[in-house]
DNA sequence: ATAATAGCTGTAAACGCTTACATAAAAGAA
DNA sequence: TTCTTTTATGTAAGCGTTTACAGCTATTAT
């Protein structure tokens, strides 16, 4: 068993309340207590209980984190910085990959809300549902602790939006490949979430605004992982091969992006000249395909940092910006003209 | 405030004991009185406060998973893999992204021990040390939880290590370039960790068991992040440009062979004719770039399966192995001939 | 020398739950 | 019917901390 609080303060000859308080940094310790018991606390190594504290203690400085899937680049990626900025700032965190099932996220909403966290961060726009009846787990946790969302906009008290503008960025993407030239440009998407709605949203706007409102055949959705380059590839195949033409590929993600690179290499088409790919996220896989791949950068850094300067504002009781919106970046690479 | 076991029993009409019970799930409450109970705690939806139940509770059935990078490609797979099956096993699980220095990675250990985990499981070889002192913290954390190791291996009472014979691996990658007529072949590596110290001595043993016993000048150690593909390919310039002449590479990760890749088509080397590249990990980019590359699966699927199985056992008081090994396998795609 | 004050330390209540034990109610046996 | 057993529920102690409050000592002021 353990040691406790009582095990350390009679070996110190203290009161537990002493223990306490040399553990918790009270400046009302004699210097020369504060060393005896400091002493014992390492000679046995002992660690306070952590459900202990949080019983006694109001807050334990601990947020929960929430991703649907850690394996995801960009998720796993927005994941890290949240942690550093977290532990930069004296927060620890409390990480749970709850898969994308809606009751599955939300139990897992539930369990670490238990765990008396301080806020609650839901990492990627998928927690954030274009049915509002789903949303009310968000509702429902606001009331608790101030909920942040990364890369998601859901206007209600208590929630903290960071976001990039991703329907502006992808307008912008969209409207480069048409003023070189290419008007057949196939979108691929793999979700429907907040952001993944917003930058279907882009597209469709920049195809309308040159006159390119028969763009529901380039659209097609893949609900496959996207961990799986071949599949994606597969699938492009299949669009090609039923008939449709295009000379413009643009990806809600960069996987299927690269996807579309390996297509055209398949069919001996040549980048970008007879096909142009735009992906999204600026994520590594920008850099290990040939040629490299142009990408949406949105800014997952300054979000990340921006989102956890909010929560440390709000913790401490000071009005902040409910939503903070940034701007994203196309990154010109190889694979547009 | 959030609602207290006293506010839910107070509204059902019974004690704080039957509304715990109901809670777990005891089979010594009257149907209808648990009926009644569940529908007061479904109308507040209330949440047993998991630090007071961490008190009471032996076990609250979680383990801590300490991961030093959970946007490392191959770092978060297997984090995921073992999440799922603690979740279907019943066990919910606790993430800390330690980071790689050592100092930290202690502290983060405390950390969660102190969280009443059940059991650690330890993520990559980066937590086991050539030098025995700095793995004073895994022989510590073992006194009170089992420990479980994924992807290295060290011998000591209550911990249980699942790993690939990594140096068998490295064996074979090695031996096949040579048999296939290479004879410089640049060995890359990122970290001296359980695992890269066996990977390292799988090409070294072949090199020898083939008589190229000088592979000095063809081992390097790249000490940046391994998802900046730009950096690793200048580093490999530079290896080139200090006058090192080699037809094969072989890499403890794919991200390093990608950045060969990369090298050899900014030379115009043909891949893998003039160049032949291994990476080690199987993971998504082997697909990504072109050639695709040929790896080492190191069976991460059954790997942090047969962890968990063992866990399992271990804490349901069965006698489990204590070292796990499976082989892995090269696969060859089209950067070797 | 005595009173007032400041500086430390200890005592005990509180945090929200689980569970051993006690008890009441219901059911079965005589 | 009465006694015994079973079933369902309640009571209260305990888990390991934090912290308000009380109390003791050593100063300082008078």
């Amino acid at each position: 068993m353990a040691l406790t609080i009582y095990d350390i303060s009679k070996k110190a000859g203290v009161s537990i309340a002493t223990v306490s308080r040399v553990l918790n940094g009270s400046d009302s310790v004699k210097a020369s207590t504060r060393e005896k018991v400091m002493k014992v606390i390492e000679k046995y190594d002992y660690t306070p209980n952590a459900y202990a504290r949080g019983m006694g203690l109001h807050s334990l400085r601990t947020v929960g984190i929430l991703c649907a899937d850690s394996s995801d680049l960009y998720l796993a990626k927005a994941v890290y910085y949240l942690e550093q900025e977290l532990h930069a700032n004296g927060y620890e965190s409390l990480l749970c990959c709850t898969g994308y099932d809606l009751a599955d996220r939300q139990s897992y909403i539930r369990l670490i809300l238990s765990k008396k966290v301080d806020s609650l961060i839901l990492v990627g726009s998928h927690y954030v549902s274009s049915v509002d009846e789903e949303n009310e787990i968000i509702r429902e946790a606001s009331k608790q602790v101030p909920v942040m969302l990364l890369n998601a906009s859901y206007s209600y008290p208590n929630v903290y939006c960071t976001l990039c503008n991703d329907y502006a960025s992808m307008f912008e993407a969209t409207s480069s490949l048409i003023r070189a030239g290419i008007d057949d440009i196939l979108y691929l998407y793999d979700s429907n979430s907040y952001s993944g709605t917003k930058k279907l949203s882009g597209y469709k706007a920049a195809m309308k605004s040159y006159k390119l409102a028969d763009y529901a055949p380039y659209v097609h959705y893949y609900d496959g992982r996207t961990d799986q380059i071949e599949a994606i590839t597969d699938f492009i195949q299949g669009i090609a091969d039923r008939g449709t033409r295009f000379h413009g590929v643009i990806a809600s993600d960069d996987p299927l992006a690269i996807g579309a690179i390996k297509y055209a290499q398949q069919n001996g088409l040549r980048i970008p000249e007879d096909l142009a790919v735009i992906g999204y996220n600026n994520s590594m896989l920008t850099a290990c395909c040939m040629p490299e791949l142009t990408s949406v950068d949105n800014r997952l850094e300054n979000l990340t940092h921006q989102l956890v300067q909010t929560l440390i504002g709000v913790l401490s009781g000071q009005e902040m910006p409910t939503e903070s919106v940034f701007s994203g970046k196309l990154i010109k690479r190889a694979t547009t003209p």
